[in-house]
DNA sequence: TTGACTTTACCGACCGGACGGTATAGTTGC
DNA sequence: GCAACTATACCGTCCGGTCGGTAAAGTCAA
């Protein structure tokens, strides 16, 4: 098995489970048996549970990160918002489940999210500067998080079709947004 | 002491630890310690660790409940997403902490969450039933809902006067949207 | 190329402590 | 004295982390 095989069987195990059984409830033992490994060789990779919980939270960045990127680099007015949006929208198609490995950081330490914080902080800071109207901007960003954080808690309150036309509806916001804003200026 | 008030306080301390502590962390010998009592006292008035996240829920819920009964029950258009954002304001303004029990009972169990979920299904249904514009209400419901989660997650990516800046737009927004309906209509 | 040595990857037994829960004996207001 | 309430002592389990070991895969001088 190749170094970064294993690794990326271990976080996904890890995801897994905190999802199946509760983030508190996530023991070493078992993260090691999904993963088809023994519990010494999980502690070669990551040798404690800390820096498990980190590297958690250091592989959802990624994937955040390189799923974006792409797509906002567009320089186009709004890239960034619809960028965000765009992304959530083919993480519901594909189905991806919510990065449960967060909560399982977070319920070790409340401050192991703060890398978290930095990138979105920092990203919202893009959507707002590329954003036709800053605020509407804003307010779509949160919307957002509002729905990954339900989907994230276990408390949804929305089926996939409301949340597919509240997308859709936020959309055509956006654009009349930026086409008002366009033929004004 | 009488039966309440030690509950309370048990209660009380059970959020403190489990925000200051994480949420996963949260022992009954710390709750009784920080409650003033014994760990036998703690188990007279919750008899296993289940029922106090369970208890836990069920606060959180009744205090969302009678802090909105009132305002929302004056039945003008947009009263309910007016009442549920109001009290997002005020809560801000008495520096109200997070309820962080609540990722407590997540962390314990993913489906101690559920009553969370039926009770804010619920109130998201008031809400577009009573709205002017029932997307930009459940819009408005989503933003909030993204605040709210952000802090408890502790990922808060607005400081508090961008995001009083946000309500505020918001709140305009909404208005803008009532009055067009009436003048329409 | 071959034998000595190092590195990488992994295993599983074990330990000490923490934690949930029980049992039981006080204590106090009525 | 009785019922509500609280405290103390204890038990068994689970869990994070350590540790000694193993096997395969390089590395490299002679």
């Amino acid at each position: 098995m190749t170094r970064g095989a294993t690794r990326r069987r271990i976080l996904d195990a890890a995801q897994d489970l905190a999802r199946s059984t509760g983030p508190g409830n996530l023991s070493l033992d078992a993260v090691a048996a999904q993963a088809g490994i023994s519990k010494g060789g999980l502690l070669y990779h990551f040798p404690s549970k800390n820096r498990l919980m980190e590297a958690l939270v250091e592989d959802h960045l990624n994937r955040f990160d390189v799923a974006l990127s792409t797509q906002e680099k567009t320089g186009r007015p709004d890239a960034a918002i619809c960028a965000y949006i765009a992304q959530f929208v083919a993480e519901r198609q594909c189905g991806t489940p919510p990065p449960s490995g967060l909560l399982a950081a977070l319920a070790e330490d409340p401050s192991m999210l703060d890398p978290v914080r930095r990138q979105e902080r920092d990203f919202l800071g893009r959507i707002r500067a590329n954003a036709t109207d800053p605020q509407m901007a804003t307010l779509a960003f949160m919307a957002i998080q509002g729905l990954r954080a339900m989907e994230l808690l276990n408390t949804q309150v929305l089926n996939r079709s409301e949340e597919a036309d509240l997308v859709d509806w936020l959309t055509t916001r956006l654009q009349a947004c930026s086409a008002s804003d366009s033929s004004a200026g």
